[in-house]
DNA sequence: TCTGGGGTCCTTACCCTG
DNA sequence: TCTGCAGGGTAAGGACCC
């Protein structure tokens, strides 16, 4: 796609390499790719360019990515695919990827590691870049984010905005305001000019129930927030939030850009395509989530501690359940049965079930974790047998070893195997 | 209108221990 | 031995982010 191909935004938004001098100190940059999944898509299919495209999909699934073109209908991500197809019947729906997107992702994240190693990716989509040490080399950060848009462009064929500020979550604000295909400086000494008549709901925590929140109290923008004694805020929000929002709402935010954060956990969750009750399909959904989860534990170089199960029932309504052992292991087998005992201990009678997950918290590095030997445990055990069969997914597909029980499992309410 | 899947963080409650 | 308290660990739920 070429750059003019895409609605630019204009007014404040649209700020050019004219506004050299405005960044002076401006070392933090957001970037954030353009309706990026639904971008990826029209690589490939050309015709497709200037109409509306959803990417999203599953009888019961959600918009993941919609163009621009699908967005002036009303549609948006998150929304519920039935209501979006209501929208924009009109709009081309086309089902993720998300393979691509990982590719395409690692190729762009290459991209900002060539310009800086201080690299924080947020998601597949979007980073947070230092520059400090960038701008002797390659330019004013305006320069830098305008080298770093055009070889977005013409490397990978997408577009992106950048946020350029001092600080991380003014930079993340600068660039959501100056989306699709922009750039946004907010020079040092006007953070607070730029901050304060925003809506509240654009600080970083503020959700729909914190806006509800906040609205109790008459406040509204930023700068009412700003304005309004911080005992206030925490006695509503709790201590933590209140004083995070305060801070931001000062325009205060300390957090360097950090590279590599190790996850803390892993996990895996599945909504059926019909609500069931059958307890041998939820088991056998369980062990398909462990399965996934104890491959991606191991394969990470992690043990877990704490493992967690979520079942979503046909009213929306969640609960969780949760259990540490008393040594760590990555052993899919251990995962499912702890996973297992955790559902049967909810003790439903026939409950119609809409999702459920498996979760491994509690993550350590498996080198330094310890171990706790057991008695009469086989030397060449299960967690050998599975290491196996991950080094024959790697080198076959995923689909070439499979727990026993989920071979040609006939399952009408399972959209696992699609 | 009818709500995915991957995560993180916070709050509250409870239990145990010193 | 009993009581109160503080602190840590665990569990559960909820809000939020992309």
């Amino acid at each position: 796609m070429s750059r003019n191909q895409v609605r630019r935004s204009g007014g404040l938004a649209q700020r050019g390499p004219r506004n050299h001098g405005d960044d002076a100190g401006c070392t933090i940059l957001h970037i954030d790719m353009d309706a990026f999944f639904a971008l990826v898509e029209l690589r490939t299919r050309p015709e497709l360019q200037g109409k509306p495209v959803i990417v999203g999909g599953g009888s019961r699934g959600v918009v993941l990515s919609a163009t621009y073109e699908a967005r002036a209908l009303g549609v948006h991500s998150a929304m519920p695919m039935s209501r979006a197809r209501r929208l924009a019947p009109e709009a081309i729906v086309i089902a993720p990827d998300h393979r691509r997107y990982a590719e395409v992702s690692r190729n762009v994240m290459a991209l900002f590691y060539s310009v800086t190693p201080l690299v924080e990716p947020l998601s597949l989509d979007e980073a947070f870049l230092d520059i400090a040490g960038t701008i002797r080399r390659l330019g004013s950060p305006i320069a830098i984010a305008e080298l770093i848009r055009s070889r977005v462009v013409d490397e990978q064929g997408i577009t992106c905005s950048v946020g350029i500020a001092t600080t991380k979550f003014v930079a993340k604000i600068a660039s959501a305001r100056c989306k699709p295909d922009g750039v946004l400086v907010v020079p040092a000494d006007q953070v607070l000019a730029f901050l304060h008549p925003l809506p509240a709901a654009v600080l970083w925590g503020v959700g729909e129930r914190t806006e509800e929140q906040l609205t109790r109290l008459g406040l509204y923008t930023v700068g009412d927030i700003a304005n309004v004694p911080v005992a206030t805020l925490r006695r509503a929000l709790g201590q933590a939030t209140g004083t995070h929002l305060h801070r931001l709402a000062l325009g205060i935010d300390p957090r360097a850009v950090t590279p590599h954060e190790p996850e803390k956990s892993i996990g895996a969750e599945e909504t059926f395509n019909q609500d069931i009750d059958d307890p041998e399909l939820i088991y056998a959904k369980l062990l398909h989530l462990a399965d996934e989860v104890g491959t991606r534990v191991r394969s990470a170089g992690y043990v877990t501690r704490t493992i967690a199960i979520k079942v979503r029932f046909s009213d929306f309504t969640t609960v969780s359940r949760s259990r540490t052992l008393t040594s760590p292991t990555d052993v899919t087998q251990e995962l499912y049965e702890t996973a297992r005992a955790l559902y049967d201990s909810l003790r439903l009678e026939r409950v119609r079930v809409r999702l459920v997950g498996v979760r491994a918290e509690g993550l350590r590095v498996a080198d330094g974790a310890a171990q706790q030997l057991v008695l009469g445990a086989p030397a060449q055990g299960r967690r050998e047998a599975e290491v196996a069969v991950d080094a024959l997914r790697a080198r076959f597909g995923a689909g070439a070893v499979l727990p026993g029980r989920l071979v040609e499992r006939a399952d009408p309410a399972d959209n696992s195997t699609e």
